[in-house]
DNA sequence: CTGTTAGCGCATTCAC
DNA sequence: GTGAATGCGCTAACAG
């Protein structure tokens, strides 16, 4: 690869014209500049990024470590993330960490100067960062004050999902959540929407320990008669897919008899009917990451939540 | 952060020694190693790598640009390439790319000191590249000779999936095959394998032209009485899924009447049966090419064709 | 308008 | 054993 040194020799400049003609391009002579352009097109010079980065102390590298155990979610997380950092001229290097030793041991990698800022996802053990350029996202809080994180709004989307099923005339919902950090905003938002609907708060409808969904639902459906549930919530996409099964197997139609709603993601596969569902934007939340890490200057992340939103099925007949 | 500066002057030390002790270490004395050491320690000093890198003229990444649809084979591609690439202390550089113009405007950016080498993956465009740096995997082929590929070796899965199934008995096979790169490889190794196996071509099995698999499935339906076909060779994991309930509509049993076969995955998901396939371990490719990185100074990769493994359904009663 | 100089942080000479 | 000097490729400040 061609330097500076070789443009400037085959130019006749100096390296510092050649430079500024490839940066400002101000001020320089017409027949120079010229020259440089045509040394740098038959060299096929390009500066050397390295170089430029230990001058100004910024690689325009984002480290990204995967902390996901959903993989499909992980993808879908770089995919987003990797659009807006290139339009950002930045880049994406990514590692995977399963614990915390290994995140630790990356982030340690990866702040040498190699990157200006570490995002950390989807990590489900707690996490004691306390460096400005890391930003924990969709991880679960930590003791200390972490400088920087994003989060799920889980009290918005439960509530969002409750107001919605009895908007349907749903007004027996029963709500299985497994015993995640994310289990008390999802009570609170479950309490508060019933709350504002001046409906009653029954404890058994609710299953948030960790017995198994599946255990949980056959309570429910042993108890069917009595408890009269018409909805049902559950923690994600995967809950929903494993739960429909179990409903039908039993005679509940859904949504007829029993409406299920998934607090996180909802199903797109063929052939499935759609179920309502509170959905994460990828894509906003990439946005709003990478405009964080544009004027990190300014402004103080502090410990951000995005509302998900509502996605109600298709009910048109095609 | 602290540079090298700090710690030589804390540690009344030279530059030079500071180096040594972080670096071979050897030929110094133990006191001023010590006191290296210490102020190491006290103001948590770590090399800058960009700084090594300007000086090694590497940094030790390695870009990898996706450009595969099928996003989860990307996710089992990055997944196993992270890791060995980690372990060879490496850095992974993720860029998407959909087009030819994107792949090499990406390429372009990575190429200018930043990644020592880049990987292209899953483009299903041709792409004419001669730089020594650059591996193609699972890339269409080109018509300039690409220095470094890497392939899938369709015509060996092919045949493969022929000789076992004629070994579970199944002696009119039908293929159906999108007409992509591959096409030509398959139907090699579909041909060789009933050659070797003395049994006719009948070009009434086989669809390899652009119509849909599910046209193309129905056609074989419709003259099943007088194909007879009893074994069904699809291009992949996605192909058998939209298959096998196309073949359950006609009341054929799967595998019972007809065994269908993936050329490339097999069906992993919980309730559905598990179906022959070859499947390409992520994992060996990922050594393969990690471990070319490591030498390449030594080696040639050239055009470097991967084999599948037979995937046999678990027969036994649980 | 342009060339010279200095320095980003580091490792590797070469003298002492 | 160790320190001073050199240079990786580049840009910014300062002189002309």
């Amino acid at each position: 690869m061609s330097t500076i040194n070789d443009v400037s020799r085959l130019a006749g400049v100096s390296k510092a014209t050649v430079s500024r003609v490839l940066s400002g391009s101000r001020g320089v002579k017409e027949a120079s500049r010229l020259a440089v352009l045509k040394a740098v097109d038959e060299l096929n010079y390009r500066p050397n990024v390295i170089a430029q980065s230990l001058l100004s102390q910024s690689t325009g590298c984002i480290g990204v470590i995967c902390a996901q155990d959903n993989i499909n979610q992980t993808t879908a997380y770089l995919y987003a993330l990797e659009k807006h950092l290139s339009q950002s001229q930045k880049h994406l290097l990514l590692r995977f960490a399963n614990s915390k030793a290994e995140v630790m041991s990356a982030l340690d990698e990866l702040t040498c100067g190699l990157c200006d800022d570490v995002l950390v996802i989807g990590a489900r053990f707690p996490l004691h960062i306390d460096d400005e350029n890391v930003i924990l996202v969709d991880c679960v809080e930590s003791a200390t004050t972490t400088p920087n994180s994003i989060q799920f709004d889980h009290a918005f989307a439960a509530e969002t999902a409750c107001n919605y099923l009895i908007s349907q005339g749903r007004r027996q919902i029963a709500l299985i959540h497994p015993n995640s950090a994310a289990a008390d905003q999802v009570l609170l938002g479950y309490k508060l929407a019933l709350e504002n609907n001046f409906l009653p708060f029954n404890r058994n409808l609710v299953f948030m320990d960790d017995t198994s969904s599946s255990v949980a639902l056959q309570v429910l459906l042993n108890n069917a008669t009595t408890l009269n549930f018409n909805a049902l919530l559950v923690a994600d996409e995967q809950e929903a897919q494993r739960v429909i099964p179990q409903l039908q197997a039993f005679n509940k139609t859904v949504p007829g008899d029993i409406m299920v709603f998934s607090l996180a993601g909802s199903l797109h596969l063929p052939g499935i009917p759609t179920i309502p569902a509170i959905e994460y934007s990828m894509d906003a939340m990439a946005a709003k990451i990478v405009a964080w890490l544009n004027e990190k200057t300014q402004s103080v992340l502090g410990s951000y939540r995005v509302r998900g939103d509502l996605i109600i099925p298709d009910v048109r007949k095609r």
